[in-house]
DNA sequence: GCCAACGTTGGC
DNA sequence: GCCAACGTTGGC
């Protein structure tokens, strides 16, 4: 099993919506590299962070559940969709999503800047500056400890 | 295949 | 709103 942290910005899809729609397709996956790490490495039953970005207070919110395998996303093929992706092909998808499930609030927000004042934390792709990867995989050792820090 | 130009992300 | 960092595009 193992433990992701998942990019959105609340504006267009929160924590909170999660908790209403309890179950989401988390679509709009238009970076290769995140699409491979969806297809190849993600699993039904994964643990991952929601973490807010380029909002407010960018941190980690909440926890969910991976709830599906990587499968088509249908809004690549929307073109009044925001992603639309005219090179994505019904008979051959370009891109992929996968389904999260809504877990739990997180009983007080980590916050990007409490993530960046840990020491231990400073492997973590989220605090590395430049990086752009809306899904990161973080280790099992980082999941526990951050965990620890909403107590 | 190189690389400059361009677009996007996302913290601040 | 600014802008650094980085991915993608496309001319050559």
């Amino acid at each position: 099993m193992k433990y992701w942290l998942m990019k959105n910005e609340p504006d267009d899809y929160s924590i909170e919506d999660l908790k209403r729609d309890k179950t989401e397709p988390w679509d709009g996956i238009r970076n290769y590299q995140v699409r491979n790490m969806i297809r190849d490495d993600m699993s039904v039953g994964d643990l991952a962070f929601f973490y807010h970005s380029n909002c407010e207070i960018p941190g980690i919110y909440g926890l969910m559940t991976i709830a599906s395998d990587a499968y088509p996303d249908h809004t690549a093929f929307d073109k009044k969709a925001k992603y639309y992706d005219a090179r994505s092909k019904k008979d051959k998808p370009t891109w992929l999503m996968v389904d999260v499930k809504y877990k739990r609030k997180l009983k007080k927000i980590i916050t990007l800047k409490d993530l960046k004042s840990y020491k231990q934390l400073s492997n973590m792709r989220v605090v590395q500056r430049g990086n752009r990867l809306s899904i990161t995989e973080v280790n099992k050792k980082d999941w526990e400890f951050i965990l620890k820090l909403e107590k």
